[in-house]
DNA sequence: GATTTGTTTAATAGCTCTATTAATACCGTG
DNA sequence: CACGGTATTAATAGAGCTATTAAACAAATC
């Protein structure tokens, strides 16, 4: 497991960041940093002074990863729809690429609120501005009378809900419905759908 | 703090239940616990014999509590619809009153796979007779023209998504939006209807 | 009132964890 | 090769944690 003498400060910084985002940062000793990278324990402490120091290193990375997903360009030829569809879509992909980042996030921030400092930080303007945005498109759409009335904090969190949650529960889904892990594949390969189908149906204009 | 001698087994469970739902099994320790309630440190030891033991009953109490809240009786005059709207309702007003325990129950079954046992026995027959009677309500209504083609387990997973996930992500919310509890208070006012909204319309026919 | 039983406390053993320190190994450069 | 800085290790201080034990205290019983 030991690395190039080159990496070892990387190396260090690659196991704590897999073994932070599986057990968070009381669930880690440094010790077991050491052992996984396959160096002496005071050699974490060397490179990074402190367990809160690489710990809160980890965190940034995965929080500025955790921005860019919604850091999605408009494709201004398609249809709010089509673009909302694809903005939901590659939400979910990446979500689901990552599936232990989101409890990993809520978790450090519950456990320690000084990291809501820097979520403030790393988040300034993107997220108020894409809000602000999709707050124009949306009452374009209203207006128009293609959708139904909705405001985007309310379309934000139902998808963010719905693409997110099911990977926090995934344990114990697997618990309520006694799958194993390939029925779970099977129910899972049609969830980035069927949420598609979900949210343009939510909105679309009701009619009784 | 000190509560009638009488008491005291019952003080220290009520004690570890606010604090292990607060800040997790390895974020508290026997001695705090001991703090808050008042007494001497063995004596939690004395009652429970291990931090385990005393966490244990916690959890099943909180998991028999999350139980309870699908266990709603159907009314037979209502039509699916309002069935459905009731369940809804109900089920956020559980999560709503106890907005820390969904995070306390995915977080320790994450970082103690031994709990998933005690889920399965806690959650035997409930879920699965649960899913089950909406299958069957579900194909009628389908068949009937009703409502779209979803099945049981994407309608569970999407209320639930729905319901739970924002007081997950509270904290971080905060952030993103830069809201003040009272902003927080009013967003979050609209919520349970906005789901209901978002649920019903979801599952209509659709036309095109 | 002495005795027994149950409750509470003080003290501490034994463990694990973080962080520091001093010593050692490694490596490039003069 | 010798020197000097960097990387790595072994050893350990110091703190906090769980669990145990023995002693003190309270209450009930005879």
């Amino acid at each position: 497991m030991t690395k190039l003498k080159e990496g070892m400060e990387l190396s260090i910084l690659n196991a704590a960041e897999e073994l932070f985002t599986e057990k968070g940062f009381n669930g880690v000793s440094t010790t077991e940093i050491a052992l996984k990278v396959g160096c002496n324990q005071a050699l974490i402490h060397y490179y990074y002074r402190t367990k809160a120091n690489l710990f809160q290193k980890v965190f940034e990375n995965k929080l500025r990863y955790l921005m860019s997903i919604f850091d999605i360009r408009e494709d201004n030829s398609l249809s709010f729809e089509d673009n909302l569809k694809i903005r939901i879509e590659s939400h979910f992909d990446a979500i689901a690429k990552n599936p232990k980042l989101p409890m990993f996030i809520l978790n450090e921030i519950k456990n320690n609120p000084i990291t809501n400092e820097l979520i403030r930080q790393t988040y300034k303007d993107n997220i108020p501005n894409l809000i602000i945005n999709l707050e124009k498109e949306l009452s374009l759409e209203i207006k128009a009378g293609r959708i139904r009335d909705i405001s985007a904090f309310d379309l934000m969190v139902n998808i963010t809900s719905l693409n997110i949650f099911p990977f926090l529960s995934l344990p114990i889904i697997e618990q309520f419905y006694t799958m194993d892990e390939e029925m779970t594949k099977v129910m899972f390969g049609n969830r980035k759908h069927e949420i598609v189908t979900t949210i343009l149906n939510s909105i679309r204009v009701i009619k009784d």
